[in-house]
DNA sequence: AGAAATTCTTATCTTAAGTTAACGTTTTGA
DNA sequence: TCAAAACGTTAACTTAAGATAAGAATTTCT
């Protein structure tokens, strides 16, 4: 766990701004509470079977949140630069991990524990504005996935992918297109058809 | 609007306990931003196309959120006695909303404006347990949220409708078969056939 | 540089879901 | 109470997705 630069200081405050401001004594004690972590590409951020206690905003770099089904490595999100990072659910609830998140490149991820974060909550100091943190970052992911979940109930995999070529460009640009497939609940093979039959009816 | 009995008042505190506990002067002011409001079979709570300023909490009775699709109703979501109902994301983006929400019977939910909210989040009395509040609602949604995603990427609808066989007891119930095929991802009709493939295979 | 692994497409075959329509049953509402 | 609407199942047909395998192109790693 390094110390972080000043200008990776500035970054997180600046990705932090639209959900929470920070004075200067305020930030000085917040920031005594996280850490700067390196990943290699292909290492892991979180593990299934294991408690997530800590949560990630991405510096730079990318990740891959996957599952194992019988067998078979699946897909199902990615958090790219200025964004957070975690597998929330284990995080919040204490329950071991369903899915695994690995470094898709060499990233920097400034690292918050459960514990750190639970001081903070607790801190007069700064428990007001982390609540706050945390509601507008929950509510923040809950837009997305109602959306994400009300295009599996009214939209064709077909569809789902024309949306994700209007405004997915970080994920189209970035990812492999097996790893497409899964995030749109398809195969690879499948996927591949989808784009031949777009190619040909155009 | 009605003013609320005590009996619901008494039922609200209750379910609001797991996420926030209130002292009684809180409590008194809380109670004076919020209403109680009737509903019959089919009257909307939350309407397509119109901003959804307001979130509520059923205390009896349940309700349908559907999307209108190709002149075709499609039902996304439910929520039952003690649970949180609003058309979230336009609640929380001020965007138009993109779904119905109705009661499925007649139904008394306690109703919380948007412009009240924001009363209370910028109340000092009460803006930190607010905070909380919303923080920790968010949070529970996302989790359920999560789960649901992630049966849409990882299951086939025959799994998923047997994992709803199996903790999905108050919508098995209490729901139309059309309504539980929509909230699959499926059409009816592969519903009743899925149905019928698992009385064959025991 | 060269071997191994990964990625994407294509083909074939199988399986399941979508669509439409019909029919009997149940529920609803005037 | 009675006609209309809603509901669930079934059937026939169409369409698309899953599974598997093969092959070419690209990338990765040593």
């Amino acid at each position: 766990m390094d110390a972080l630069t000043s200008a990776q200081l500035a970054a997180l405050r600046k990705g932090m701004e639209p959900y929470v401001v920070f004075n200067e004594a305020e930030w000085i004690v917040f920031i005594q509470q996280i850490g700067l972590q390196t990943f290699k590409k292909k290492q892991l951020f979180a593990e299934a079977g294991k408690v997530c206690s800590h949560v990630g905003f991405v510096l730079k770099g990318s990740v891959r949140y996957y599952h194992i089904k019988d067998g078979a490595d699946i897909t199902s999100y990615f958090s790219f630069e200025n964004e957070y990072v975690s597998s929330y659910t284990s995080f919040l609830t204490g329950e071991p991990a369903l899915n695994y998140i690995e470094a898709l490149e060499p990233s920097q991820i400034i690292v918050i524990s459960k514990k750190n974060m639970e001081l903070m909550l607790n801190n007069p100091m700064l428990a007001y504005k982390m609540e706050r943190f945390g509601r507008l970052i929950a509510e923040h992911y809950l837009i997305c996935y109602e959306e994400r979940l009300s295009s599996f109930i009214t939209q064709t995999p077909e569809e789902r992918y024309l949306k994700l070529l209007q405004n997915g460009r970080e994920i189209l640009q970035r990812m492999p297109q097996h790893y497409i497939a899964n995030f749109l609940g398809i195969t690879p093979v499948s996927l591949s058809r989808i784009r031949k039959r777009i190619l040909v009816e155009k």
